[in-house]
RNA sequence: GGGCCAGUAGCUCAGCUGGAUAGAGCAAUUGCCUUCUAAGCAAUAGGUCAGGGGUUCGAAUCCUCUCUGGCUCACCA
């Protein structure tokens, strides 16, 4: 249904026609690749162009003009091109004949809805994302990758990707010993009714508060004398299933969802450390060995050599070598989450995908490195990263400290805004991006609020169907082809690009690219509206003439489906009406 | 000091992965409501794509150096 690649699967059966006529062989088979069906910048040139003269001047052996000549020849025989013409140095533009996109428009509405290339053919993707530590509720900041990882799973299935996505729980660190303490603190101070002093390095969060509760009415006093250790054997699972409860909470109101929370406990439960360092030992990818003093700025005072067991990440192109082990003799993170990754390879049994934030940036070599360990080379690991928000109100940073305790929840977030206009927003940037999230532009009512503004589109169509009166919603080709106006062509052109656009969203791993669409088609609807206030032709109601006006509620209906199904991707419901 | 990400209009950012005269939105100026939702639209103005060098038919995009900002740098997670 792509139109693009119908038309560029043309261009290259007559490149290979052409060159066959030329006794001419392609030296390498990856040039065609090269060629492109692009929509120029530029309307005057026409509604598609192709760079393939330009690609293949040199295989010619003539100059880019005149091998477009050539190919123009071929194209000049094809009923769909109203007009080929060059242009300098050597693109070929394509003017479609308006029942091309006519057709489009009424094949469109006769299947009800947009299918996309499947070049995911089923295969199996792994996207780990949000994984958040399991000491508490998500923060805004969460919020962005939660978002990302939702959306590029959506749009990674609609090209079919057989797709899991999965949340890694760090249930076996120090950040877990901290978390028990605090609670333990918080226990016994619902026993006393004295409010404890929650010191420096523990969490001071209230929702601990509420766990010490269920814990004392659970227990009641009976956990009152046990030291640390047995207090955490008996409370940490609780405490850790509580606190995943809040998490999972936090994503299923945001619309985010996961197909499966995979515990690091359980993995190492399962052997997978003692794999990874079997498959290490295999390869010879593992050593005892003293790593080099860092060169960094930071204070290193207590740093001293040492041997440890290492990892040797450098093989694959990390900057140094990785410790398994720690001084005390525990394993690393990266030792777990080796094991982590060895397991969601084996299970996968395909590419795998990590959503991580900024401050992980140190990190994505030594996990790369030990992807490629673990799988021979065969399994890629795609690691996307996304920037931090800066949280805005009117332009003024909102400074969040984890000291203090000072920073917004993500439910805070969520009550305040509503899932969708936070959804909308973390993806209006690409994910490398910083992103400024400002409260006062997400809360208007007006342009600056890019939410608004699609969803005043779509209800706009729908008081224009309502108010038509019509309800026979199935359009003949004859109707259809009254849609003659360029503004009204101008957008079945803009909407035969929707499948284009989830296509390289998925290709290139990149969801913002759907919203920047969405306001798109919207603002170019919005102006043909008014300029139906001029041009009374344009009008999408014509109240003395119904097939006039089916024929615009057909281009209406298709508007309405495409930007349901960019919403849709977003997980957000299309308002009816406002 | 090393690594990674970024630097595009006064501000916030796109730029279809190398294509044609670099595009939006804010902000500024000026217009458009007796008529399908003015919560909107149109027009004007705004640029050494941080800077130098290179690669080729062609560079904001690729390579290289320099500058600036952010994140990060054994034994945390």
């Amino acid at each position: 249904m792509n139109i693009f690649n119908t038309y560029l699967q043309y261009i290259n059966e007559t490149i290979l026609i052409l060159l066959k006529d030329n006794n001419i062989v392609l030296e390498n088979d990856n040039l065609l690749e090269k060629v492109v069906v692009e929509v120029p910048k530029n309307k005057k040139f026409g509604d598609l162009s192709t760079n393939a003269a330009l690609v293949l001047s040199s295989t010619f052996k003539a100059k880019p003009f005149d091998v477009a000549k050539k190919l123009k020849l071929k194209f000049d025989t094809h009923h769909d091109f109203a007009d080929v013409s060059i242009a300098n140095p050597g693109f070929i533009n394509f003017t479609l004949q308006e029942d091309v996109w006519q057709k489009l428009l009424f094949n469109l509405l006769e299947t009800g809805e947009w299918k996309y290339e499947q070049f995911g053919k089923n295969n199996n993707l792994n996207l780990e994302f949000v994984s958040a530590n399991p000491t508490g509720p998500l923060h805004a900041g969460h919020a962005r990758g939660a978002v990302v990882g939702d959306c590029l799973a959506r749009i990674l299935k609609l090209v079919g990707f057989n797709i899991t996505r999965e949340y890694y729980i760090n249930d076996a660190g120090n950040q877990i010993d901290v978390l028990i303490k605090s609670v333990q603190l918080r226990y016994l101070e619902q026993l006393s009714g004295i409010n404890a002093n929650i010191p420096e390095n523990l969490y001071p969060g209230a929702y601990l508060i509420r766990i010490a509760k269920k814990i004392k009415n659970q227990y009641d006093d009976t956990l009152e004398k046990l030291d640390y250790e047995n207090f955490f054997l008996k409370v940490n699972q609780l405490v850790i299933n509580e606190i995943l409860n809040l998490i999972k909470k936090d994503l299923s109101n945001l619309g985010v969802e996961m197909d499966i929370f995979t515990s690091e406990k359980s993995i190492i439960e399962k052997g997978f450390l003692d794999k990874v360092l079997n498959i290490l030992k295999d390869n010879k990818l593992i050593y005892e060995g003293i790593l080099e003093k860092p060169k960094g700025k930071a204070d290193l005072d207590e740093w001293e050599p040492r041997p440890q067991l290492l990892f040797k990440s450098s093989f694959f192109g990390d900057d140094s070598d990785r410790a398994l082990k720690k001084s005390d003799g525990s394993w690393t993170y990266f030792a777990n989450d080796m094991a982590y990754h060895l397991y969601k390879i084996e299970k996968t049994k395909g590419n795998l995908i990590n959503i991580l934030g900024a401050d992980h940036l140190g990190y994505l070599k030594r996990i790369e490195s030990a992807v490629k360990a673990l799988s021979s080379n065969k399994i890629k690991l795609v690691n996307k990263v996304c920037a931090i928000v800066h949280l805005m109100n009117d332009d003024k940073k909102i400074k969040m400290s984890k000291r203090s305790g000072n920073f917004i929840m993500l439910s805070d977030l969520i009550n305040d805004l509503g899932k969708d206009v936070i959804r909308f927003i973390m993806l209006t940037r690409k994910n490398e991006q910083v992103l400024e999230f400002d409260f006062k532009k997400a809360l208007a009512q007006n342009k600056d609020n890019p939410v608004f503004y699609v969803h005043y589109a779509y209800a706009r169509c729908k008081s224009i169907v309502k108010n038509s009166n019509i309800f026979d919603h199935k359009f003949s080709f004859e109707e259809i082809k009254m849609l003659k106006d360029n503004n009204e062509l101008y957008l079945i052109k803009l909407i035969s690009q929707w499948p284009k656009v989830v296509e390289l969203s998925a290709k290139h791993m990149e969801p913002h690219r759907i919203c920047y669409y969405l306001i798109e088609l919207a603002s170019e609807f919005h102006s043909l509206w008014n300029k139906g206030k001029i041009d009374e032709s344009l009008k999408f109601i014509h109240v003395d003439d119904t097939s006039i006006t089916k024929s615009k509620l057909a281009l209406i209906n298709s508007i309405m489906l495409t930007i349901k199904s960019g919403l849709n991707i977003l997980s957000i419901k299309p308002m009816e009406d406002m």
